[in-house]
DNA sequence: ATGCTAGTTTCATTCAATGAAACAATTAGT
DNA sequence: ACTAATTGTTTCATTGAATGAAACTAGCAT
């Protein structure tokens, strides 16, 4: 009684995840706090405009058409077609797990990932978020934001997942200053697996980084070797950038989601 | 007056194609036919969730939570993520470019697209849209379609884009028939560019085909030889969904778009 | 200064949205 | 085979979210 439709809207689409790719109607009037006749009525228009798709068992998945628009965002598809190549590049010259990254408010987004056929594929999943704190693309991202917003991610939950482990905000101020004069940052972690990740920042023509990218190997792997590559690489993609005129412009610090 | 809200924010995400990635709030407004207040109002609630974001110019552009949402689509990303390292074989072997492809209504949807280094880069983007009766990919999910869509896209507009050139139904019916029982499907075009495709179709673990493969090449590459390759990787692909258990349900014919 | 365009706020009016209840269609339990 | 439980669907009187014209502000060019 008496709120927005939209709200409804998104939190239906909100209760979709990796794991819960299909939902029957009943589960997604239950999620997103509906009526099932308010969710059915929401659900048909979201079905009729493509936004879902119905399987034959009569559940309910996300559908082509939200991918097809959302191939139009700047900072996710956008940035990804120029990317790419230079990241194949990267992905045979190494043989290791390579990623495109871009900052969303308090989080990465996992923009493009090329897998390393024999590694674990137990690794972020594209579309998928990442903590800043905890990963060389996040502390690329991270260290090339804005001092506040960077204060709001320091001051926040620095628990390292899923070790449980919790880094103070001291621990980090250091290697995101060697971040920022380096240009780039090494992560090594043993959990989940064994890893070490090498990351480098993706700058606009103005100067401001608008992605990171980075080659994710099992641990024992050369990064000192890799950083060269790595920053040479997402400089490639940089000067792309500014020749495809592919502009990645947002907002200065964002709205509240919900 | 009197129209459901979220017809008018479809209008809304309608509105941005991929020469128009970035749009002012009138623009939007005069393409969404509606007047500025409710486009504004409708605009704020569609950033306020990510859907949108806002530009530093004021502008409105795709936002990086619909690219979350969207890569949660079974059909999309989720055939994406299984296909893609089979793809990458096919794209070293080959080094041209590799296309995968489902079919959405009357059209086939790009889900993935390799491309070649050196070769025109021209090509359909992820997320476009592309005609079932003139591409590699097109002619596999036609073939493969029920008997009464067929018809449906027999019937309907047959011009090859952007040659503009018309080709009658009953030229279609005997290439549908040999891709059908052959297995595969050549293409050769001489617009926009010389190229052949070789397209394969990807199969559930019912039966069904669920996607197309292909490899895409300039004109005077061997098609025959490539055959044998694209429909291997295609199997491959095959194989692979029906292990990760990544179904690809989906409708059997679908309801009307606007 | 003056006009012009783009974005934003306000608010009385109204129609799209609402959800309880009844119904149909499956599935599970005994 | 019958009943109970669950899920999906339709209906419809009620109501508040959505509406959009008009007024306002801000930027920019003339």
């Amino acid at each position: 009684m008496g709120e927005p439709v939209l709200d409804r809207v998104f939190r239906i689409l909100q209760a979709f995840g990796p794991s819960d790719r299909s939902l029957t109607l009943t589960s997604l009037s239950v999620r997103a706090d509906l009526p099932k006749s308010s969710a059915l009525r929401i659900v048909r228009k979201l079905v009729q405009w493509g936004a879902l798709e119905r399987t034959a068992r009569g559940e309910f998945v996300i559908g082509l058409r939200l991918l097809e628009i959302a191939s139009l965002a700047p900072r996710g598809h956008g940035l990804r077609a120029t990317a790419l190549p230079y990241m194949e590049d990267l992905h045979h010259a190494s043989g290791q797990h390579v990623l495109l990254a871009v900052r969303d408010e308090l989080e990465a987004v996992l923009v493009e990932r090329l897998s390393a056929r024999q590694a674990g594929n137990v690794l972020y999943r594209v579309g998928g978020r990442l903590p800043l704190h905890a990963t060389g693309v996040g502390l690329v991202l991270l260290a090339n934001a804005s001092a506040d917003l960077q204060e709001q991610v320091l001051e926040g939950d620095l628990t390292l997942t899923p070790e449980g482990e919790r880094i103070s905000s001291l621990e980090l101020r250091a290697p995101l200053a060697e971040v920022r004069h380096s240009g780039s940052a090494v992560v090594s972690r043993q959990y989940p697996e064994p890893m070490t990740s090498v990351a480098a920042p993706v700058f606009a023509p103005d100067g401001a980084v608008i992605a990171a990218l980075s080659v994710v190997a099992p641990l024992g792997f050369d990064a000192t070797a890799a950083k060269v590559g790595v920053i040479a690489v997402a400089r490639a993609v940089s000067r792309a950038i500014t020749q495809s005129t592919t502009v990645e412009p947002h907002d200065g610090v964002g709205q509240q989601h919900h």
